[in-house]
DNA sequence: CTTGATAAATGAACCGGTTCATTTTATGTT
DNA sequence: AACATAAAATGAACCGGTTCATTTATCAAG
């Protein structure tokens, strides 16, 4: 392995011009910059960034801690993320905590261990979360939820879930069932925040019978339109807290012969790729992912690079959207 | 910040003891590995990895070279490599590309400056391709396609577009469309080859007015499938090259009044998650996608550790998966 | 041709671990 | 108790960059 020293015997310079020459070049002579040009040139030399990294103290590295990768929203998030600590110098490191607490805190480990500069945290932060923030610890969490304790980006999903039930109420559903995600998710707290404030401002009670507990995945949203279905006093709208869950609903109700929106109108939440794709084209709440990727990023390296110091919290704008899934509520012949 | 130096002070040991204490403790005394877990406690040290990888030249870290993490094919691939390299203590840098070869380069140069060990690379090798293999840097190319120099993980994608193909004849179909990918990729080329291999063993001739050209993206399968219905003589049957131009073909076709599988079936290629959620239900090709970033990362790993010397190819079975979306060929009433 | 000021180059020290030749301590044998 | 041997501990050197106090070169002005 050819190292600064040989470069530095090659071009008859010294090790300091040779360093000098490579990160302010402005600095060095002309005449001397075209020697240890030719010199690297002709060893094939490629500085070992490890050596830097270790001199300078600086990971230029941050970590993303992500519970799934293969869940688009994520990877949307990630990519967005990627884009800016690429311009910005910075490597991703991929942190895949498959929801395990102890991997989450392996990759915490690699901040402390001044392996990376920060950490990005894809997972919202739950109650009693011991996790983060914790000193020295440069942290933002990314799709969070209401009430995180350090930095965050995230968008208004209880007003996003507001809306959509408000909107299923103004077509005249008066029974709105909930495909929920599992009741200790931030995001289901949140969401179901939404959906019975817009019930109360509508003057609609509650009936607790028509929320059915998911857990975000397919599989939970079949199994709850089987449910729906098989209820004395059907509900005639579905609000579902994610797409993948409404997609399952949708199909479920299908295969039972209702037709969508006619006899069950159905929404989701996240706007994936598919759901406008799916037949009949899903109402759903689109989360600008890449986009929250991208502020977590620059967040993250506005605090790694000292610009910012106090924890804020970022709320973007969600975007409603009406497509076929959704139809004013009329009596049915059974 | 505690160094190592600190610890040997306070336990009263050499800075030599305290780094077997870390890495080998069975060459330590108990009494003095009591003193030096006391001492770390006490100090909350944390040994600086930046250092450890410098001095011991290992970066125990992979880099994963995507052309776009939002595919959700590549991330399941990712979350395959991500496990493995997690279970051998490896750390996977992100390297979303965004099909710049300038990108590649960047991340390239990484193994090449030792800040990471290899690079498993996920789009498919093109001929000319200078970019791997080089001195030194081991690679790996996971959802590749024949002939990659060097070691590359796959599956038969000719074998399997021959699959599928071969059932549309047997079915009855005689007229197959074909929406390929861009021309010049290398999976587009490896499916097109099945395709003729099971046109030719069926004694069907070629009609080259049936393949239309794609981009392996939702809007090229639209517009292919436009072209198709307006069609003098239209195929009864179209093979996809993936499964999102599959779906958008099938969307269209129902736009225009069709009616899949009866009017025209449809393949895809790929089984994403939405493949058996969309209505029909798509018949397409599964890559085992978690497999081949576990298999990738296997050869890599072996290829760092000097287990494995030379290239090699690691072809896994494919699964043909028939769903709703083909059915036998029937003479239409138009 | 000095002189002074500025620009450029030098090279030893340093970052925080690991390694290994050497010394010290512990263990076992007769 | 004396000795041989094995186990444990030591600490200086090292990895390959960067940094900075110091030295040397450059150039304009007097």
């Amino acid at each position: 392995m050819t190292t600064i020293r040989d470069v530095a015997k090659e071009a008859g310079l010294s090790t300091g011009t040779i360093s000098k020459a490579l990160s302010h070049p402005e600095r060095v002579s002309k005449k001397n910059l075209e020697k240890v040009e030719a010199a690297i040139l002709k060893l094939n030399y490629k500085p070992n960034m490890l050596a830097q990294k270790f001199r300078s103290n600086t990971a230029n590295t941050i970590v993303v801690m992500v519970p799934d990768i293969a869940n688009l929203f994520f990877a949307k998030v990630i990519s967005g993320i990627e884009s800016v600590a690429q311009r910005a110098g910075y490597n991703v490191l991929l942190g895949d905590t498959r929801d395990s607490s102890n991997k989450e805190k392996d990759f915490i480990r690699m901040v402390e261990t001044r392996l990376a500069d920060g950490v990005i945290n894809l997972r919202p932060y739950k109650e009693n979360d011991s996790l983060l923030p914790k000193a020295g610890v440069f942290a933002v969490s990314a799709s969070s939820c209401e009430g995180t304790p350090y930095s965050s980006v995230r968008i208004d999903n209880a007003g996003a879930a507001n809306k959509v039930v408000r909107h299923l109420i103004q077509q005249g559903h008066k029974r709105i069932g909930v495909i929920s995600g599992l009741k200790t998710n931030p995001h289901t707290r949140d969401r179901m925040k939404g959906y019975l404030q817009a019930l109360e401002s509508q003057g609609i009670e509650f009936d607790e019978s028509l929320v059915i507990e998911g857990d975000f995945n397919y599989w939970s949203g079949i199994s709850a339109a089987e449910q729906f279905y098989h209820m004395e006093n059907r509900p005639s709208a579905v609000f579902c807290m994610n797409d993948e869950m409404a997609i399952a609903a949708m199909k479920g109700f299908i295969d039972k012969g209702l037709r969508i929106p006619q006899d069950i109108s159905i929404t989701g939440f996240d706007d994936m790729d598919v759901s406008k794709y799916v037949v009949p084209t899903l109402t759903t709440v689109a989360q600008p992912a890449e986009k929250i990727g991208e502020k977590s990023a620059e967040m993250l390296l506005d605090m790694i690079q000292g610009k910012v110091t106090e924890n804020k919290e970022y709320v973007f704008p969600y975007e409603f959207i009406i497509r076929e899934s959704t139809s004013a509520f009329t009596e049915k012949t059974k």
